[in-house]
DNA sequence: ATACAATTGAGAACAATTCTCAATTATGCC
DNA sequence: GGCATAATTGAGAATTGTTCTCAATTGTAT
């Protein structure tokens, strides 16, 4: 039976049953995994993490059950250069709200960053409405990263 | 014997020596295929291009090279979604300088665009000193890209 | 409680990339 | 031009992250 650690329940399972979905334990596994730290998790650290809680996940669960929610928008699946996926809750209590990476291409460190995010925002909002215009594209997302060596890392 | 086909061999060579490294036809035949179209080719699309005119060029060499190449600055390696990583040209003649991508999430059509790219650059250079002083990174690169569906893939 | 489809775990399969190693080759020096 | 030497190579094996397959289990509507 699940036992609804660290994410809103009631407004994650709403939303999984809302796409006519079904509630499981491993579901709640992977959610209280990621909502826990608010982190940048691998797969892998989404398993081992959920495993803790509920041993008998299997790791091919854990790729099923984070592409779903993915799809549904409740986590961010994204890519930092080395050839690992990483997913953060996205969605729901405890989420961050939209916000892009700065990330250390040494240690895999990776700062949110919410500084001149309205800047930001504003002229990607004003990129992409332009973009849209001259290329005829329907964009539905951005990604926006900076790379560098973080304080230890420089030595 | 190396061919020069489509890149400029003074720049390329003159690069590569500078780093203390051999001319070989392998890495003529790297550059060629990069160069001749100015697209963003995978490993494996590098690799049939370049056998075109160097048949007995094996994969791992394309790899290495696309890798040693990425190193020095003449080649960007980026990712768009899929599991493959893309290259593209990065730098001497024929070389398309900095700019960013709009991406086709349905066919993979890439987008290189100019289109607001002053105030981008503008506002990239403020946001990388400031987080820079602020979190204490050495940044080197960002990546911005725009996913979406082209016209054609939009039905 | 029952029935049915959705979900699961385990391991096999897969695809992109990297590694290993003996054979080849570019380069600097004579 | 040859020679010596270390860099580079091709082929295939190995590795890694991820997806697939399938029989067994489980959530949910009735
Ligand atoms: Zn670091
Ligand atoms: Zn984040
Ligand atoms: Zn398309
Ligand atoms: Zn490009």
């Amino acid at each position: 039976m699940p036992q609804h650690k660290n994410h809103n329940p009631a407004c994650c399972c709403r939303k999984i049953r809302g796409f006519g979905r079904r509630i499981t334990p491993a579901r709640h596994a992977v959610l209280d995994a990621l909502s826990a730290r608010g982190e940048h998790l691998t797969a892998e650290e989404v398993f081992k993490a959920a495993s803790r809680h509920y041993p008998d996940i299997g790791l091919a669960t854990i790729y099923r059950t984070l592409e779903l929610f993915t799809k549904f928008g409740m986590v961010n699946k994204f890519d930092t250069g080395d050839d690992k996926a990483r997913y953060e809750f996205a969605d729901g209590p405890g989420a961050k709200g939209h916000h892009h990476h700065l990330v250390c291409t040494s240690c895999r460190r990776i700062v949110d960053y919410n500084d001149f995010i309205n800047e930001e925002t504003e002229l990607l909002r004003r990129t992409e409405e332009g973009l849209a215009n001259k290329y005829g594209f329907k964009i539905n997302t951005h990604i926006l990263q900076f790379y560098g060596l973080c304080k230890d890392c420089a030595k």
